[in-house]
DNA sequence: CCTTCATTTCGATATTCGTCAAAATGTATT
DNA sequence: AATACATTTTGACGAATATCGAAATGAAGG
């Protein structure tokens, strides 16, 4: 639960999980919305890889970031009921605005 | 954001919004719920005052800590619009299991 | 094989964070 | 006023964080 709030708590990493949202995204093309450097994107993807809110997929030269939804959902979720938060049907893996790729077949 | 997310980062802080959440309590009533300093506790307490996830009031000797449900509330509401989260009605407000006082008129 | 490109790892540094004990500040009560 | 109590502020410390540039790793491609 802390591992997942302290990742949050960075805008840089919020901003991250928000463009992964859209699309999939290589190190590299994630690195290149951010006027930090690269080794420093690095050291936040390891931040949100240890909270599980995204995974890495290796494709030959290039690292792909993936966000994980369903595991940012779950967290809230568990930490609002924990509050007492109203919520009805968070529901699990809405497809996004544009998904990924497969342009509705 | 950073704020609020900040706040929540810490298990200490997110246990004080739990014991908030049952009834409003005294600097000092919350301090004897944890093992660790007075200072250290006024030190949190801060934290979320400037997050605006709680808010003391001063009542003579001691000072009472209220939680503001509807801040916390809003922020993950909107964290998970931007993400976007599904989620229908999350209500404002709802009665907390056993209020503050006034023990049902 | 050697180079190039993408990413991560490694030190290094400055800042922030959680913590404490001691001191300071209020607010009653005597 | 002097004392006692509740809380905050201060100053100090070690641990963690965000950041960088340089070096290391790994995968194509020539």
């Amino acid at each position: 639960m802390s591992t997942i709030f302290k990742a949050l708590a960075d805008p840089t990493r919020r901003r991250i999980l928000e463009l992964l949202r859209r699309q999939s995204m290589t190190a590299g093309a994630l690195a290149a919305e951010f006027p930090i450097s690269g080794s420093t994107m690095s050291s936040h993807f390891t931040v949100l890889r240890d909270a599980h809110l995204v995974v890495s997929e290796k494709q030959g030269k290039t690292v792909v970031y993936h966000l994980q939804l369903s595991v940012l959902e779950e967290a809230l979720l568990s930490f609002a009921d924990l509050l007492g938060l109203q919520h009805r049907a968070t529901a699990t893996a809405s497809s996004p605005p544009n998904p990924n790729k497969d342009p509705q077949p």
